[in-house]
DNA sequence: TTTATTAATGTAGATTTTACACTTACATAA
DNA sequence: TTATGTAAGTGTAAAATCTACATTAATAAA
């Protein structure tokens, strides 16, 4: 029987992370320097295996915080990865996941005393594996993604100012964007809230603070919506 | 040594393929009935274990091969799926794969012979296991693809009338669509060949028929557009 | 009080999208 | 041969959206 349970092959899983943050100076990565072999030293995503009694998604959280220490932060699946010899120890399947978070909400420290690094994503070293392919598709998928829903809540401060907003746009699309249609195409999303406060480090005329609008925003994740920027 | 190959739990990796068809009637998918137990008998996705030495694509290939007989399918990953207990069997995780193809290209005794068999999407059986969420989420696909990517090259005959592009963009989209605006904006796109000859099948005027073009349809391919319907 | 710096703001023209109805060609039936 | 019925084929005007673009405003520092 083809089909029967008991003479199927049975391989590993792996799950591998592609971190991406944003701060003041733009879009990076988060990578490890592998500690064991193979290819001890050299630079690689955060990964592991799936164990047994675990789901993909949970592999993906306890891994990441296994290697880098953060915690709650929510990752999407990407693609499932099989080339035989892709990991030249053993055959083993590797799903990507990624996600998008605030570098300065998270222990740096913390994220340095795990051998975790971040990379502007123009400086990132070559990896090991297929992880330069995997990194590519994830950021066409985060671009692809830009488009159809709002983001920046995971990215940005609580408190942001239209220009944060606009250069982390800028960042993941790596073009530039005309001020002022950026600012009346998010106004027009009815997405934020502007603050009476302004944030006075930029600039001696100050410049209004936003926040998300929560409820406004799920809703718009909920139909999908294009933004043309 | 957490990460060590040895150490990691082996899993079943399966690959389960959503096959859509259209035809004059619509939009349909392809099941099969199992011959095995568990659930033997009952309606599912067209199924199988990727083998140690195999790609997860070629594994798709080979198992729809092997369950339908149909041959040079185009299949493109969508998702894996994890749950513990998804199969009641054994701990597996599998990969869904999804295509899009001519139905009256290929040979429909051949297919009943194995025991599969198209049904209109919409009068689909239940299916086994997360077979149901596996389909609901390649139909979201499919209408996103549908948005970004022209479509029909698989699915219609080599020669087709504008109704039937029409009536295909309507069954994926599950929508009405303006008659006139579908047309012109699919002139827009420079991808189809307005041939000289006419279908007299579905009325007395006769209606053109079309072929795609498939340079312009493969650099449009290259670069993303987007398509709105 | 002058200067330098970044924030904030509006519009006109171009393009795209939408809604909408009549005429044409032909086969069939009278 | 003529009349009739059926789906095919076709254009436009109004609305909405997108694009490109330059000046004024607020403030701190000199």
């Amino acid at each position: 029987m083809l089909n029967s349970y008991s003479s199927a092959d049975k391989v590993l899983l792996a799950v591998d992370c592609i971190i991406f943050g944003f701060d003041h100076q733009g879009l990076k990565i988060l990578l490890i320097q592998r500690d064991f072999e193979p290819e001890k030293g050299k630079w690689s995503l955060i990964g592991g295996f799936l164990k047994r009694d675990e789901v993909l998604d949970n592999a993906a959280i306890r891994i990441l915080n296994t290697y880098t220490g953060l915690n709650d932060i929510y990752m999407e699946q990407l693609y499932a990865y099989s080339e035989i010899d892709r990991d030249p120890v053993e055959r083993t399947i590797s799903v990507s996941y990624y996600a998008l978070i605030n570098i300065e909400n998270h222990n740096t420290e913390l994220i340095k005393n795990y051998h975790a690094e971040w990379f502007p994503i123009a400086e990132a070293p070559n990896l090991i594996f297929d992880h330069n392919e995997m990194v590519k598709n994830a950021i066409r998928r985060l671009r692809y993604r830009t488009s159809i829903k709002p983001i920046g809540f995971e990215l940005l401060p609580e408190k942001f100012t239209m220009r944060q907003l606009l250069e982390l746009y800028e960042a993941i699309l790596s073009k530039e964007l005309d001020k002022r249609n950026f600012i009346s195409k998010i106004n027009s999303l009815e997405i934020l809230n502007k603050l009476d406060e302004k944030d006075m480090q930029s600039s001696r005329k100050g410049s209004y603070l936003y926040t998300f609008n929560k409820e406004k925003y799920e809703e718009k994740l909920l139909n999908d919506f294009v933004l043309n920027l």
